[in-house]
DNA sequence: ACTATTCTCGTACTGCGTACGAGAATAGTG
DNA sequence: CACTATTCTCGTACGCAGTACGAGAATAGT
């Protein structure tokens, strides 16, 4: 009944039900359990799907259509099975974004090659992440609503420890550190991908460059009626973000 | 029909039916209308609320229950009015988000106190940000998917970019380092929010310090498992973003 | 008084996440 | 070899979401 049919041991059944669950509400799952743990049982009937396709299928659903187009009818019709059937791989379609996100991050490399500099490291830890949202522009999304990392998330995350062990900086700074870099990519990322889908839809554009235009002219935002009057160079957004990221990381020290 | 009570002239009904609406499927609305319009109609029935009422309504719903709690039907019956006739005051629920955030924008101070150093009124306005953003905790949420700002957000800017003004940077490049700014205090919001609701649910937190140590614990993850033994001090989360802020900031240059 | 216009909102449709439980498949037991 | 306990599958159904539709009420110009 709670398992999922991804379970170590076998006698937590009754501590769960005997968990009065804090109170607020959200029951959610047991990290331990889902991410450690996806043994067949020894009885019962052999599961038709697999976890591994069932997310394999919302993540290639999500890439191509987004991440609204990710409903459990549509996974499991993807995959070839009832939609009830999902919930035997995954508690809820929360933890199905989760297992979307760490699918996603095996693909991120974890080969260790720290050049001695680790600013330079940490600068291409950042670099790998943008490619990566880039390739996945639902993962700041997901991201956010994101609660424990899996294994495939960990180990990158080991990876950028690694990377920032030279700094000296104790462990909480580190996580720390990680933490907002990653949130700094996934916000630039964000809006890096609403200005692009702004500039595939041309009239929506121009009406807003209408309606901005109409408010400079007010005369009661002259700042604004000069920028855009005088924009200046278009500015890339691959360049908007390099020069970021190197100011974010050089200003780190290690005191 | 496409009025939603709010309209200047009323001789574009032929335009927006005539208009084959880019192929992208988003209808979507038109800022100028949405934003500068809301003269009232000479003939017909007065309206009995007021799109002010009803972003007021749902601003307090968000504040004392999240964004969830935001349903059309939800905010109308705070209103006492009938769920559709919020379609008068904004087409779609999208845009009554919109409305929601160029409201709470209003609070913002748009006073003009610069010191005459623009790092020290950059920072200033990042603060005033985090804690607005504090204030209505769903605002990094919400303000992921919006697409044009509203007056209230628009003097907002109108203030930023005066702040930017001594940079000598050209208007592109002061939009861009606002956004960035905007974007890194909504990131930093956003993962401080979360922190603040995991502690306060301890069994959640207690399950995944749990697992992360038995992730720890398999040899496989040593940089994680020395952060985990050696955490270092707390990091209280106001000075965590006062020293992003300082280095991103700092780090600004007007080349 | 009449008519055109605008606002109000009950009804209803589609689609969502998912609780429930009946039936099918499997593995251990006598 | 049944028999039984367990596990997986998925049709049905419930509640709630956003909102299209259209009938009726209110108002302003003629």
């Amino acid at each position: 009944m709670d398992g999922f049919h991804t379970r170590g041991s076998g006698k937590e059944r009754k501590t769960e039900i005997g968990t009065p669950d804090g109170g607020s509400g959200a029951t959610s799952v047991d990290p331990q359990e889902l991410w450690l743990g996806p043994t067949r049982p020894r009885r019962g009937r052999r599961p038709t799907f697999s976890r591994e396709a069932i997310t394999a299928a919302a993540v290639a659903l999500a890439d191509a259509e987004g991440l609204d187009a990710v409903t459990m009818r549509r996974v499991a019709s993807q995959v070839g099975a009832g939609a009830m059937s999902l919930y035997s791989y995954a508690p809820d379609k929360e933890t199905l974004l989760e297992l979307m996100v760490d699918h996603v991050s095996g693909e991120l490399p974890t080969a260790d090659d720290r050049t001695g500099d680790w600013r330079t490291d940490l600068k291409a830890i950042a670099h790998l992440q943008r490619a990566h949202m880039l390739r996945h522009p639902w993962l700041p999304t997901a991201l956010s609503a994101r609660r424990t990392p899996g294994p495939n998330t960990l180990a990158f995350l080991e990876r950028a420890l690694a990377a920032l062990r030279p700094t000296g900086l104790d462990g909480a700074a580190r996580l720390e550190v990680f933490a907002q870099l990653t949130g700094f990519v996934a916000g630039h990322v964000a809006h890096e991908i609403a200005q692009t889908a702004a500039a595939r839809s041309p009239d929506r554009a121009a009406a807003e460059a209408r309606y901005l235009a109409a408010v400079a002219a007010d005369g009661h935002h002259p700042e604004l009626a000069e920028v855009l009057a005088a924009p200046g160079r278009p500015l890339t957004p691959e360049a908007t973000f390099t020069r970021f990221l190197n100011r974010l990381v050089d200003g780190l020290d290690t005191d």
